[in-house]
DNA sequence: ATGCACCTTCCAAGTATGGTAAGGTCAAGT
DNA sequence: ACTTGACCTTACCATACTTGGAAGGTGCAT
């Protein structure tokens, strides 16, 4: 199987694969006499593996702990648990942000006549007053998974 | 003004000042013979707008649209608000999402047992089935204004 | 044999921010 | 005058993930 069968197979793009096997995440592939790599339905179902752990924003790095932790078939499920909920709890507190982002903003807008007229206490509140988050966010508050993909063709 | 009193009174970093003016996001200030940028009150005014536009999730190139607009003393508020309203519906669009991970990963681990033993339906959930997410999610579906700013000291 | 779809590697961009390095400048103290 | 320390300058690197492109090789069907 070429990389892209396996690219669609598992729903990883092949730029992705590529770039999984660089930074570790998947094993690399045997290859072709020309060099082309070469997949199993074992690779397939890793990536599969990798695509839902991406999916619920778990970062590369994460995926290769949860990785171990597939492989290992001692594993504890208290340590698949954890990093679980840890993961929910950051998700969760990310979305409280954003939310709390959005809930500013529409109590600017709700002021807002939205009108011909220049008047608007959205730029006024922007203008004034202090920083809206004095709050630290946490590092990695962002969605790192961020899979700007375009849609599949 | 050097730019590190500009920095303490806006809310920017210095560092941060320095690449809005290279991306065209503020005006290049006068300099001293030194080179030293040299800001004034107006300025100061200007970055702190920047910055309660960035706490509000607002792109780089959302705020150069922003600030057009606050410059523009004949704007209608209506244009300030559809911006307003569209940020919004991404921010909420996007809280919405990391909840959804956030569930998805909570109806795992709830029927994982957490102990010492290998069976974990977590791991299993990633191992088997469908992508979890099928929908493309928006571009800049990320928080992108990630302020990994150490604390202040 | 030609073309087209696919593969390869390497390099770059974008986003917003921080970090570091190497050097210039300023103001205060000696 | 000289030193010191805080501040400034530019330039480049790193982060995390993903896409895009260039330049060139390969495989298969016509």
């Amino acid at each position: 199987m070429n990389i892209g069968e396996a690219a669609s197979a598992s729903g990883v793009s092949a730029k992705m694969i590529r770039y999984y096997e660089k930074v570790g995440l998947v094993e690399a592939p045997a290859r072709t006499d020309a060099g082309y790599r070469s997949y199993g339905s074992r690779d397939v179902h890793n990536l599969r593996f990798v695509r839902r752990a991406r999916d619920l924003g778990f970062t590369v790095d994460e995926i290769r702990d949860l990785l171990g932790l597939w492989r290992d078939q001692g594993r504890r499920s208290a340590d698949v648990k954890r990093m679980a909920l840890d993961q929910i709890r950051l998700l969760e507190q990310k979305a409280r942000h954003l939310q709390e982002m959005a809930d500013t903003l529409k109590s600017l807008a709700d002021c807002c006549t939205g009108d011909a007229r220049p008047d608007c206490p959205i730029i006024a509140g922007l203008e004034a007053g202090q920083p809206l988050t004095s709050r630290r966010p946490n590092r990695r508050f962002g969605v790192t998974n961020e899979r700007a993909v375009p849609p599949r063709r």
